[in-house]
Order: C-alpha cells, then structure tokens, then sequence
DNA sequence: TAAGTTCATCGCAAATATACGATTAGTATT
DNA sequence: AATACTAATCGTATATTTGCGATGAACTTA
C-alpha cells in the first residue's frame, strides 16, 4: 500500500490508541489478555491447553502484544512468565476511557 | 490463513470486543471518530479536507466502521450524513471498560 | 435532457497479518 | 557431553488490509 502518498502525521494520543486498538482487534488475543487476569501471569506453555493453536502462533501474538506494551515476559528458566504490562495497561485503559466518553451530545445529527 | 485449521469458537463478548478493537485499529479511523464526535455527524466531503487522502480511501475506511456498527449513515440527497452509533457505542464502551477493569491484582506475578 | 455533485464500488498493487511446521537458542537435568 | 524442555524465530502459504485511480449510481440543478 501506501504507493505516491507520503505518511501522514497523526497526533500522538491518536496513534497511541490505534497502536492498543489493534493490538486487542483479535480474538484470540483478548483471550490471552483475559487468560493472564484471571492467572495473574502465565506461561507460554499454559496457553496451549487453552488455545487450539500451535506452539508459534501463540508465540506470535505474544510478541504483538509484547510489541504493543499490553504485557511483559521475564525469564524464569525454563520458562518465561508473562504479565500485564501495569504502567501501559493503564494508560490504555485512559485513552480508550477517554476516547469513549466524549460529549455524545443528543442533539447530535441535524 | 488458516489451512489446516478449523475455525476457531470464542466466546461471543471475545468477538465483540475484538470487532470494535480492530475497527479502532488505524489511526485514520480514529481520527474520523474524532471528528464526528466533535461535529456531532459529518459527510464525505467534510473528511476530505481533514485528512489527506483519495476519497475512495475515506470510504472504505467509513465502510469499516459502518460494518463494525460504530457509525451509521443516512441519505441526505445528495451527500450522506454519518453519525455515531449511539446504541453500539455505549455497547463498545462497555465492553472496553469491563475489559479494562479487572482486578489488576497488585500481587500479581508470583 | 444534459451537466454537475456526492459518494460507493471495482480493479489493481503492495504491505501486513495469520497460521503452520521446522529449526534454533537457551537452560536444566541426567 | 547428551538429553529434555520451553519458547522464540525462520520460512512459507494464504488471507486481509490499505491505498489509489477509474467508473458507476443516485440524485439535483440548469
């Protein structure tokens, strides 16, 4: 994509949802998410028995994830235990709280 | 994708929240969201001038959203008027705080 | 009827995302 | 050193997304 058009620029807050909307517009995702709050933390191999997906593939959105700050991995040999990313949690948490609650003003649509 | 895989089945609130996430996605999108929030509804046109991009774009991006059910559009001859969805927003809105809200246990990560 | 306006849709190109199996890297155990 | 375990990464196939220009549909206005 993106072939003459030269990159736009976004405002950071605007960029910053984007980047944890995507990270989470997938399903299995919130279910990993979901998973590490109920566990508190994880491991890769725990996931498994949740998910009917392979070894990689969950080591995939793992990384998305990881790449978008919602979570964290800290080793402990031989595994690697994972949790919510608390400081990022919460700023998403902010600008999706934010973004949501607009004026919506019902005298909306002349 | 999926070759060897059979559908995968989530939980319908797995599916929601991930739907509304990957609408939120792209900061185009947002921006549009932005927008309409700000003028309460809008038409092509007016995002046009806003973003800088082909029409055909914009349109597509409107289409996701209107798929997602975040907005609506009614005929409004001879342009479309978009608004948001009030009735999926507060749903979506839901769902991300429920999401956002867990308990976030301090002692996590035994 | 003809011309103009607005916007969706089509067709295409390129980038990204999703999934898998196979391999590799790192650590622990024997 | 050899084996076992865990999880990341590589390579590949396919699907989806993103973008554009061009065209078409619907409705107004001249």
């Amino acid at each position: 994509m993106k072939r003459t058009k030269e990159d736009i620029v976004y405002q950071v807050e605007t960029e910053e949802l984007a980047k944890f909307a995507k990270a989470l517009g997938h399903p299995t995702r919130i279910k990993i998410l979901n998973h590490l709050d109920n566990a508190s933390c994880c491991y890769t191999g725990d996931l498994l028995e949740v998910l009917p997906l392979a070894q990689s593939t969950i080591s995939q959105h793992l990384k998305e994830l990881k790449d978008a700050g919602l979570i964290q991995g800290t080793v402990n040999p031989p595994k690697i235990k994972y949790c919510i990313n608390q400081q990022n949690w919460i700023k998403a948490k902010a600008l999706f709280n934010e973004f949501f609650s607009r004026n919506m003003n019902e005298i909306s649509c002349k």
